[in-house]
DNA sequence: TTTGCAAGTGCGAATCATTTGCAACAAAGA
DNA sequence: TCTTTGTTGCAAATGATTCGCACTTGCAAA
């Protein structure tokens, strides 16, 4: 048997008092769907996809409150755009693939300590933190 | 007695071939002096104070050159816009606290080496990396 | 089931940092 | 000094994102 299921984006935002809109089920479901790192105008195509008359604004409004109740994760890498993914079950680092700029996710529990440590030392502590490593394939 | 000192911007930038213009001047100038990570706009005004003449297209022209020879190093935290700092000697990271907006530097050769391992480990060779620890002060 | 109304939406205009086209200007080599 | 190009200032363009506002719609309470 499987362990417990995550409650859906759509129940979650029920829960948290958002009005279930028509738009807002398509919005939530493409992203429930994502398994990459969309930017806004590549969910907002899959989402026209669904039902074309979904406005970029509201894409833009809806991801933003997403974003700010910790229900996705909002990434800038170096092209300039905000990017999205359904918040991970646990933080994981990003490599780039600067020749097809193909998102690979890993995780890295030394790494992770190790910026414990040295923000300790320096005095501080870590409110959240970001490690992006732009690579090339290895022939 | 120290070591090899490093040519002035002015130099390096006239060994690539550059016009040093009067405005150049200035702006290699404040660059040189900085030990902050400023943005354009900041830049601009530190600029301004030394000959008030010199337009901000010229600056963000004059940064964009000489990011892209490697003359001075961009970075974009999560404000959004582009921040500078002259060439480093040695790669460094950073600490951004989250209160004050101030930009710590620090080094961990522990990170880079594991850094190193993982993308081994997953085929990949570093082209850069980025890693931004967004810090409070603990109290 | 209907209703009231605050929350949500579409649309176009506004914003903000950054870039660009172009005519005027000025380094630097001949 | 003259000529050739690279640079500059200015204003307009860009491109991603946000906002104002009138219209619409979920949904709680009647």
């Amino acid at each position: 048997m499987t362990g417990t299921e995550r409650p859906s984006l759509v129940e979650q935002c029920r829960d948290n008092g958002w009005r279930i809109t028509g738009q807002r089920r398509v919005i939530l479901d493409v992203i429930e769907k994502t398994d990459d790192h969309p930017d806004v105008e590549e969910l907002h195509r899959r989402i026209r996809g669904i039902d074309p008359g979904v406005n970029i604004a509201t894409v833009y409004r809806t991801l933003n409150k997403l974003a700010d109740e910790n229900l996705i994760e909002r990434h800038m890498f170096d092209d300039g755009r905000l990017r999205y993914e359904p918040a991970p079950d646990a933080h994981h680092d990003h490599f780039i693939d600067v020749e097809t700029g193909e998102v690979i996710e890993f995780v890295s529990e030394d790494i992770e300590r190790m910026q414990d440590e040295i923000a300790r030392k320096h005095g501080f502590e870590i409110v959240s933190h970001k490690l992006e490593i732009y690579v090339k394939r290895r022939p």
